[in-house]
DNA sequence: CCATGAATTGATAGTAACTATCAAAAACTA
DNA sequence: TAGTTTTTGATAGTTACTATCAATTCATGG
């Protein structure tokens, strides 16, 4: 729901890992740092919160808070869910339209997804919305996902990813979906979001009609 | 075609003003700035670019830079484009489907730019297409014409502007305003904007079929 | 268990985009 | 021409981020 992926991708329920006490250690600086950060967020704002305060209060240096977050955004709209994504809409059967496929696709993702994670995501992107930063951060991120669904669209309709009816398609989609994004915020998790989003999908393969 | 304005709108072929010394010199310095940023920028790239540099070029301080652009990457994505993508709006026939209006509004907002302001916006969209930052700028930037863009389509169309199949029209229009954007970059500006921008929405139209 | 190599960390120093402030200079006004 | 307002430049910060290197911590083969 958010911007870059990085190298690494967390550990999703399904893949058990063998972790060596440098991973565990790794994994578990990364997540103090994180959870860290958006406790001060919520306290002091996000501008009025600085990498030192971060570093401090995760009892690193600052050096190694940039190790693990090349950006203070990234703190915030760091995430893992594109290949998540992609493996959802490749499990659709393949005579499925490129738009239903999708919108079948965004609901097993995120019916994947636990009660707690779903919180956390809303107030990750609530905060993501709200400061000018971050939204430009997640929307930039948008392109990496876009790639991905043009991909993915136009190997399911047998064209060029390149051709102006799949950016089209896909373009209308990321536009619905950050417009989702935001209604989900406002209302502030109140319909869940792959209801909102299968609605506004309906609503492009309907032409738009108003 | 890209991000925020400021307070006082560039001056368009269309409003004659009375300008005093003040006003002419201050509009002087902004077009010399912006020159010679994109002089720099074209010759060095936007990153080794600093703002010392455009100032001491443009002959003012950076104090004086900061006063005419908020940020370095203002000089590249501000433009003032929505007010006039407004009026257009506004000046097609009531009774026409806000998808058609806007058809039809994109087509006499660009028709009204000549070729050498188009050839300076191609520069301009080019260089923001492929800079991650200003990219992400013009992207924010689109949440203000969506702003506008609800407004004005919940108005014709007799319905709240927040309502979701309002947000779903207009985030899949700022979509596939974004992907014709690149198109015409690819392009080199081969193909006229108005024409892709026609083409997508008429995707859009057609409930994307595919 | 220990020595050696590799990965991780923290400290230091630096760059560049911005902000705030204030006095000097320029333009407007009467 | 004198007084008022606007614009400018200089100065001194702050903060995100980069590069580098020595010290520390973990891994591994003997």
């Amino acid at each position: 729901m958010s911007s870059p992926q990085r190298a690494d991708r967390a550990p999703h329920p399904s893949d058990r890992v063998v972790t060596s006490l440098r991973e565990r250690k790794k994994a578990k600086t990364r997540r103090t740092i994180q959870e860290e950060a958006l406790r001060l967020f919520a306290e002091q704002g996000y501008d009025a919160t600085t990498v030192e305060q971060i570093a401090e209060a995760a009892e690193v240096s600052p050096s190694t808070f940039f190790r693990y977050f090349p950006t203070k955004e990234d703190v915030v709209t760091q995430d893992d869910y594109d290949p998540i994504l992609l493996e959802a809409i490749r499990a659709q059967p393949p005579d499925l339209p490129p738009l239903t496929a999708l919108r079948a696709a965004f609901r097993t993702a995120f019916e994947s997804m636990g009660p707690e994670e779903l919180d956390r995501t809303l107030a990750r992107t609530k905060l993501s919305t709200s400061v000018p930063a971050l939204r430009a951060r997640i929307t930039e991120g948008l392109f990496a996902t876009i790639e991905m669904l043009a991909g993915a669209m136009a190997e399911r309709a047998g064209r060029d990813r390149r051709s102006p009816a799949v950016r089209a398609l896909v373009g209308a989609v990321m536009g619905v979906m950050l417009a989702s994004l935001f209604t989900w915020v406002e209302q502030n998790g109140r319909t869940p979001l792959p209801v909102l989003l299968d609605e506004a999908l309906g609503y492009l393969e309907a032409g738009l009609p108003i």
